[in-house]
DNA sequence: CTGAAAGCGCTTACAG
DNA sequence: CTGAAAGCGCTTACAG
């Protein structure tokens, strides 16, 4: 920890003047190949790296992405913070830690952005399942600010958006029960104010239709995503006459599948005996609950991390980057962004269950919304078709 | 999103020269009140708030705090983070996150500690379970970079530290499985590398020794901290011939109190019925899991505060922080920091199962170890002495 | 292709 | 108690 060297120092040492020190560290154009080599090098060997806090007072433009995180209580946050981390850990860029659940920042929401803003802190945001601040999200881009969205449960016009293909998923959760031959099968649905909600519903409708199973109103209930809401939902359905008591049930999550679980269990049922289920979002409880969960597995980790290219390549457009002589390892683009302005009905596919995505070209100045494929996880709590017991597992 | 406002504009409004401005807003003693009144008034009118870059260039000192975080995976990391963002989120000073599991970064871990510094960002830095890097932690510390250390799975010397008591949640964990009148007790111990693992298992044995209950090494098993490990662990404890088998098992963590149940369950065991079980840790999933696990909790998001203010009150040293005419509310130390040197050994407590910590004074220049009080969560898994069979729950 | 100089927004002695 | 000025480490026109 000797004393930090600074671009002067370096240019010092390759006798050449600051300007063309700070032209090698942003990869202008205009510098002499050689001159380029040997400033590098010299900075390799010193180990010098610049003041994240000077280039960005200077340039204007800072190497700090904001990253805006709701109650950490929800399980699937960490997961897609990872990701972001993963992405960030390759490039340039630091991650500033922003909980929106904070409430002595002020009454409402507006003020944590207004703050995240007027600090001048960082160069642009991802934020993480933004709810109740998601129109000052949108404000941000409005006004210019790179700001990419991570599974809001919304598609704000015009936003640069990364999330789950919840229609393919919930299609294949309900087609994989449909496969073990059951006919009546309950939906709990998360609360219809979500579109994955929704997307999720319309999933499971497209499945039934094309099993030619109409919707029976009485097996879909709408949740609350929690346990207590899978709970009380449970007791509704399995409480029905036994003629119209649903052999499966397909939670719209995990949570509310645990809570399908305590209810079996207060009725007496076993799961996957005397009911199949399937959950949503492969939380980490369900592989360890008795029986484990057969699930949606949502790809949080690969969220933050394609939330974070995306944002990266936002920024693209206004700076450059090291390349791989430095120390830090050029961001890259990903090779190929799935884009599509929203998931297709899948209706016409002759595999519609499979975890193909559409890929449409992308219109130029379109917004770019990214789905990712959700995948089908089996595990003991649907049972099979073939044998009336559930293997043990674990 | 007018146009960012400077100190400048500030001084201009309020007719006075930019280092007065700036002596506000470092809360320096010699401006006059009447003065600072007038700039506080219209920085609050303006909605004026520093550049974070500017003035970390300029003071040489930074308003961030790093935190390091180790496998997002592991469920109490959350809980430590939002603890910390909590507390950071009433201060001036703003998060930056570091990925210690970031490979791309290097090959060993100190580059990320080397990258942290050199990178010249951060104020101070919060390590939290540091394990494999401890001793680059240390190293910092050595250096006199402010740091605090959050439970790690050793006790460094002379470090900033935060942690739980493990020893007095052990202690109470087998107390109370001795007071619902078990005598056979076994424990599933955590790696015993760690030293959480080594006072838990301390607590075990002081409680038994109590009790007048010889130790019986057959009923003391190392295990892994994963449900794996409290599988096998298990297994082993629970096909111990009649006479020698536990009655109750104390597993180190829940994660292998989750492995203790899936044996169990495998062996035709029922819990709490013929096996009682405590977990440690509190997770998430101990909540739901069937039946509900009795547990020690560890206060994660506490830990996570105190290590903040703790980081804060060292930054303190060397800077002051704002007011509350200010928009943001000053930072605060709490109000008392229970302090010491090692957990004590309760064995004189006549009851040593409370929650209370050791109180001493704390030595000046002393290192600061902060060893926070567990609790003992009651649920469903261990039954209750009175009757045979459990209380549904959930 | 390269350098000298101004400037980013703040802080900090140094005078007064 | 307050101001003028230098400086933090970088970037960016502007010349050459």
């Amino acid at each position: 920890m000797a004393r930090k060297r600074t671009i002067a120092d370096i240019a010092q040492l390759a006798g050449v003047s600051k300007a063309t020190v700070s032209r090698v560290l942003n990869h202008k154009p205009d510098v002499d190949p050689a001159t380029r080599e040997r400033i590098l090098r010299i900075m390799e060997d010193v180990g010098f790296v610049p003041s994240i806090t000077a280039s960005g007072l200077a340039g204007g433009r800072s190497r700090l992405i904001g990253i805006l995180v709701p109650a950490f209580t929800w399980p699937l946050i960490p997961d897609i913070v990872r990701g972001v981390a993963e992405v960030a850990g390759n490039t340039i860029y630091e991650i500033v830690l922003y909980s929106i659940n904070d409430k002595t920042r002020g009454d409402n929401k507006g003020d944590v952005i207004d703050h995240i803003l007027s600090t001048n802190l960082i160069a642009g945001l991802l934020a993480i399942l933004p709810g109740q601040s998601s129109r000052y999200i949108v404000r941000l881009h409005q006004l210019g600010f790179p700001v990419v969205m991570i599974d809001d449960q919304a598609l704000p016009p015009a936003m640069p958006w990364v999330g789950a293909d919840n229609y393919t998923g919930a299609y294949e959760a309900t087609h994989h029960l449909l496969n073990l031959g059951h006919r009546r099968i309950a939906h709990i649905q998360g609360p219809l104010r979500y579109l994955c909600s929704r997307e999720r519903y319309r999933g499971y409708c497209q499945a039934l239709q094309e099993a030619a199973i109409p919707l029976d109103p009485a097996l879909v209930i709408e949740g609350d995503f929690e346990v207590a809401g899978g709970q009380s939902a449970a007791y509704t359905l399995l409480t029905l006459p036994p003629e119209q008591r649903p052999t499966a049930i397909f939670a719209g999550s995990d949570g509310m599948a645990y809570g399908v679980l305590a209810t079996a269990a207060a009725l007496g049922l076993r799961v996957p005996e005397d009911l199949a289920l399937v959950g949503f979002d492969d939380t980490y409880s369900s592989a360890i609950i008795q029986p484990p969960l057969t699930t949606i597995k949502q790809p949080f980790s690969e969220m933050g991390q394609r939330a974070a290219e995306l944002l990266l390549s936002l920024l693209d457009k206004a700076s450059q980057q090291f390349s791989g002589t430095y120390p830090y390892p050029s961001f890259r683009r990903a090779a190929t962004l799935e884009v599509a302005r929203e998931p297709e009905n899948h209706s016409d596919d002759p595999r519609p269950y499979e975890t193909t995505l559409p890929d449409h070209e992308r219109e130029n100045d379109e917004p770019i919304r990214i789905f990712l494929s959700t995948s089908l996880i089996v595990r003991a709590s649907c049972g099979s078709k073939l044998r009336a017991t559930a293997p043990p597992s674990l």
